[in-house]
DNA sequence: GCTCAAATATGAGCGCAGTCGGTTTTCCAG
DNA sequence: CTGGAAAACCGACTGCGCTCATATTTGAGC
């Protein structure tokens, strides 16, 4: 049961939330001193840094709730169809998302590489939560014959990421980004990546069976 | 001919890098202020910003001149032996040179994701000089039959690349890397690249000629 | 050797992110 | 309702990265 103090603080992770991502885009992220911000939010410097460690950390957790957000919204909208089409639609998720923002997202990922302590586990916590949904689609389309029984959900999961990782990293840094191209050379590797997975046919090999 | 405009000139730029690393080395790369860099260089601060547009890429400068001489160092000395080996070899160097200052390195990487201009250009000629490198390694393997004739050395040399950095991306962001756990890592990954493009002997897979 | 413009060097100063000791608000036991 | 402890808040202050107006050094032309 919240009490006043509780529902204080949430009200002022909106109101934090709203003014960065505003001012952000307003101004971009250097640009955007951390007194503006906390201006905007009606509060004083000081209480900003109690809700951040540090402006950094503010832009990733602004970036990885909605990252969390895409994946839950779009994991329970996935269409009944092929695992391939599947996957595509929740990464397209991801590079609509990135593509509002891309002076944003350019900044944000790198941040990735440099966590650690409470932020490292958050984050490896939404990865992890990612590679279980994969795996779950993975399972259903076990059930339907797209895969074969022996794959393991959760590794094709994590190789899934990879891809998208590597994909959506290349298109980041390019010009101007989007989202057709994006997904546009994603989807070929993420197909090879699944038809080394397709159960074989006698007499043709997956890529063979494929083309059919 | 170098007056002695050119030759102060060098000699700054040696007592900065000199500086740089060794505070970096003794203090970390946050806790060093460049004004302590400055000092150490015996030269003014605003001096140093001549030198290089911001502290990070100071750090950035650093690595990217040891890398450089690490590619050049190691390709003159490649051993006579499989083209795996030789590119193990190689790649050794980078790993080990990480190893020195694990620390540094963990913040040098994630600044590759944020080059521009003409920092990002100098880093793309290191990186294109690597592929021309792993390039004539590879047709060099060719003439001795251990790598089919239609293959593309370029190609190769940036699937090696990406390989390479996956690699080593997990193996810096985990605890105490150790050069032995990276390469063990490695190793099986690129093996299996470069299975992927031996010449196929008749009746006998790649990967099974592999085993015998 | 002297002159002077261009190149190079300088550090006081500026604006920022982040801290910390003091203040206000919230909650609850009595 | 009240006292007081704990939680939350605040903004003046600190120390940093980086700038820029000024000073110094260099070398070509004479």
């Amino acid at each position: 049961m919240p009490g006043r103090r509780e529902l204080n603080k949430e009200d002022k992770r909106r109101r934090i939330r709203d003014a960065a991502w505003s001012l952000f885009r307003e101004h971009g992220f250097d640009a955007t001193t951390t007194r503006a911000i906390a201006e905007r939010a009606e509060i004083g410097v000081g209480t900003l840094f109690l809700y951040a460690p540090d402006k950094d950390a503010l832009l990733f957790s602004l970036f990885r709730d909605e990252l969390g957000d895409i994946v839950t919204k779009r994991f329970a909208r996935v269409p009944e169809r092929a695992l391939l089409d599947q996957l595509l639609y929740v990464i397209r998720g991801f590079y609509e998302r990135y593509a509002e923002d891309p002076a944003l997202a350019r900044r944000f990922v790198p941040l990735i590489l440099r966590l650690e302590g409470d932020a490292l586990a958050s984050y490896a916590a939404l990865n992890a939560d990612f590679f279980a949904r994969v795996g779950a689609l993975v399972e259903a389309a076990k059930t339907r014959g797209e895969v074969r029984a022996d794959v393991d959900g959760a590794v094709l999961g994590v190789n899934v990421l990879a891809i998208y990782a590597y994909f959506v990293l290349g298109w980041l840094l390019g010009p101007a980004p989007r989202v057709k191209d994006g997904l546009a050379s994603l989807k070929p590797a993420l197909a090879s990546l699944l038809d080394g997975v397709r159960p074989v046919k006698a007499g043709v090999s997956a890529r063979e069976g494929r083309r059919k």
